[in-house]
DNA sequence: TTGAAAGCGCTACCAA
DNA sequence: TTGGTAGCGCTTTCAA
């Protein structure tokens, strides 16, 4: 095949004089609008159907005044939660009668400033930024361009929309769930400066406080990243006067590394250490790995990410908002009762 | 921010007047074409500053025949792979003086094929297809409409040019690999009916054979995830009468959910077991996992592909090319040398 | 219900 | 080196 397209394709033109009417008829009864009577409608849309006509999307936005792009860029495609959510946010968008121009080579600043540049050249109505740009002075000068919005950060000092998960809560609900399980060591392998990791942290401290386990905190510093965690486990299974039974993790690639590190000291999840992830990745979804998580859900974040860009459009004086999606416990196999004997 | 766009952008019309020169010099002058004396340009250049002036890229592409767009599709944005092949495609694409259209959420055929129909309209001189549509006739009937280059299958049977990693190559390498440590049992878990499995079980059979092997061959049915492996590393150390001391792992995913079962079995890796699995994901190159693994490479497969693609719009009736991309061992600690010790 | 005509913002061609 | 004039293919008044 990949043959070459039909010499010109089929303009209105070209089926208005088909069908023996105006150009303008034509595009009303395409459109399915106003009022054109039912066997004219039927001439054109045969004509429409000889001709393979498809209409100029190019022509057509640039006719209509609010012909509606909406952009969508992406920092980080290779995340899976990043590129989930600018997946679902692209179909949100088009349900909303907007085509999404999707930018998903923003990975640095500059890059990701020259991407939104094009895509306001494009006409865009708005922009809905997923981890990119990433400094908070390049995000503020972004936002002065154009309606935006921000999913996948808090940013409470930069005063543009923003969609994140609710990381406090997530916090609390891993420890929650511990402590339900009879666990009262629970550390934390934190996720240093990365989006979200100081929420996630405060949460774990104020449910240790909550539950009178002051004396238990215990943060490590990680990253998000596998090799942190197990970095994490050596650290922290090293203490001789103090060794959890538990750990919270601020992400799953960290509770996997820490994971992996505990199994090769010989030591047995959950059997001696139960512990909780942060994203829910697919792989903590696996039967094989079975990982406790929080989850963060990719469709909350996006469908609130395109209600926030169409009430900014509706509404470009509003307030700026701040919105936090909440996030859920998973409980799987990696978390389970604590046992007297399994303390060290 | 957020704030509202400059009423209405400045169009070149308001850069002539400012300037006082035409419309079309003003076009020239933007653009850097023709000949436009020194300081009538920087007049106008200033008149664009000071205007703010950011070209409407719809309507130029509306104006200029051959504007260039070139469509993405992408199957699966949430696998690594692809979103990094379309990534760095949509750079090329951009350094041909094309801007890319992608479309990330073409999961399904249907909506693959929606998605293509809509870059047609707006006019893409070809379509960069990676890993969608996904059935043979839909991808056939597809490319009947307009330029294209699918990228990570073979297509053997399609007349469609196609781009994908030489994996016949990767089995062997694999393999020889293995070989040439001492391994003599070397079991392959396969990836049933996944893209490229066919070809990496065929390298593994054409290796073993090669080196005298025959006899050792073993393929496990599996599949490119996690619990694939486990369950193959179940099947795979069950057997009495076999054991092998090496595996070849169709996919990085089966590799792992094998290292992970055997862990837990008790068995060392590399120590009892040397595996190497394919792809090469980042987790593979972690310090923690440090997987031995054949390596896909992204940047050649989208090079190639943006390459194939140019080709195919510069010459339309050129024959159909299938391009193979050579794909590399990445040695790292998951395969060690055979130690009779370790054999059962 | 239908059609004519005027743009959307740009490029392209041709004459000055 | 410059400017005038046509479009690109569509939508959108406004009349008929």
């Amino acid at each position: 095949m990949t043959k070459k397209p039909p010499q010109r394709p089929a303009t209105l033109a070209d089926i208005a004089r088909h069908a023996g009417v105006s150009r303008s008829l034509a595009s009303l009864a395409i459109r399915g609008e106003g009022a054109v009577s039912p066997e004219t409608r039927k001439r054109i849309m045969e004509a429409a159907a000889a001709l393979d006509y498809r209409p100029n999307l190019v022509a057509r936005s640039l006719a209509s005044a609010e012909a509606g792009y909406l952009g969508i860029v992406v920092g980080e495609i290779e995340n899976p939660l990043q590129a989930e959510i600018a997946k679902l946010a692209s179909g949100l968008a088009r349900a909303e009668g907007y085509s999404a121009l999707v930018s998903i080579d923003a990975d640095t600043d500059e890059k990701a400033e020259e991407a939104i540049r094009t895509l306001i050249a494009h006409r865009v109505s708005g922009v809905l930024a997923i981890g990119a740009p990433f400094e908070k002075p390049a995000i503020a000068r972004v936002a002065s361009w154009i309606p935006m919005v921000y999913v996948g950060r808090l940013l409470k000092v930069v005063a543009v929309d923003s969609v994140t998960t609710d990381d406090v809560t997530g916090g609390i609900l891993a420890v929650d769930h511990l402590v339900a399980l009879g666990h009262r060591r629970i550390a934390h392998v934190d996720g240093g400066a990365s989006p979200g990791a100081e929420r996630r942290r405060d949460g774990y401290r104020r449910a240790m406080e909550r539950h009178g386990l002051e004396r238990q905190i215990r943060i490590i510093e990680g990253a998000y990243t596998i090799d942190a965690g197990a970095r994490a486990a050596r650290a922290l299974l090293a203490e001789p006067d103090w060794r959890p039974s538990a750990v919270f993790a601020s992400n799953d690639m960290t509770a996997i590394g820490l994971i992996n590190e505990a199994m090769r000291i010989g030591l047995s999840v959950p059997g001696d250490l139960s512990v909780v992830g942060y994203d829910d990745v697919t792989l903590a979804g696996t039967e094989t790995l079975s990982l406790s998580t929080i989850h963060q859900s990719a469709g909350d974040l996006a469908s609130a990410g395109i209600a926030a860009m169409m009430a900014r459009l509706a509404e470009p004086d509003a307030a700026v908002s701040k919105i936090l999606v909440p996030p859920r416990l998973m409980t799987r196999r990696s978390s389970a009762p604590f046992s007297a004997t399994a303390a060290a």
